[in-house]
DNA sequence: TGAAATCCGGGTAAAATAGTAGGGATTCAG
DNA sequence: CTGAATCCCTACTATTTTACCCGGATTTCA
């Protein structure tokens, strides 16, 4: 039950848009280098963000990629299930194409499938790009001060 | 995001075990049949399930498996995190030993991963084995007073 | 024009998944 | 006391997924 690096590199990126949104395309080399993660990979992840009009781009010199969106108005659930599609646990319970298996109706493992799925689209449908940006300039402020004691 | 068959197996065989409940062991061969899975594989899976004494054997002719303790005693999380580990989505929010990443105290991805971990958690750790049987027969109380209208 | 970027398709090694195979040990029924 | 049922254990394997790398084309700014 791993997301895979997809959605967690995916995040990664887009909270590194979302600290610069307002000033301009950024580009890939830079957010790889401010997240340590390979700037290849990290092309074809950004493509598909790009497909799902969640980034725009820039190309040529000085060019790079930036939110398609203020940072309030993407959730973490957007670029997750963009890049991973459905968190749903088990294919019985995808939103769009459910599998069928034979019991459908009757079955008390699918209704455990469907609260953890829920579970987890309540969570990540409530986090903001914008809440990640706060919540990292609340935990570097915190230690910054922190230095003085 | 996916459940492995791991996960989702185990839950069904523990299903199983705890409809039968107090009726002696159940063999591998039924539960299998039952549920519409793997023999073979089914007893690697409730090998673990042992191990974790979560599940007792009855070995020989007539012999077979059941619950170690009752069905409201056994949450769908002991049978999830036995058989698939933490279901933290991430390495550095594992519960026990988490991977620190370079920047762990002011990372804001961190968050967003300890707050989908603790929402599955939450939701596994608070349906029993009794629970879902007993979904099962009120399902199957409706569809059966269904066949009369 | 040349350097800095994005764009694009393909390739690939390693790991995980979902089993299969086959034999050994134990116990009950007749 | 023998045979069938059943659990127990280790090893093997095909397939799929993951997490990248490579090379080159295209676009744009300075």
């Amino acid at each position: 039950m791993k997301l895979s690096t997809k959605g967690r590199y995916g995040i990664q990126a887009m909270f590194e848009l979302a600290l610069y949104y307002g000033e301009g395309p950024i580009s890939l080399k830079t957010i790889a280098e401010n997240e340590g993660l390979s700037e290849h990979y990290l092309e074809q992840l950004i493509a598909i963000l790009r497909k799902a009009d969640l980034v725009k781009s820039v190309r040529g010199a000085q060019g790079g990629y930036m939110l398609a969106a203020p940072p309030d108005k993407i959730t973490v659930g957007d670029v997750i299930r963009t890049l991973e599609g459905s968190l749903a646990p088990a294919d019985c319970v995808l939103e769009d194409t459910p599998f069928e298996c034979s019991r459908a109706g009757g079955c008390p493992t699918k209704l455990v499938m469907e609260r953890i799925r829920d579970s987890i689209n309540k969570v990540i449908d409530s986090i903001t790009l914008q809440d990640m940006v706060e919540d990292y300039r609340r935990l570097n402020q915190k230690s910054a001060f922190m230095y003085y004691i």
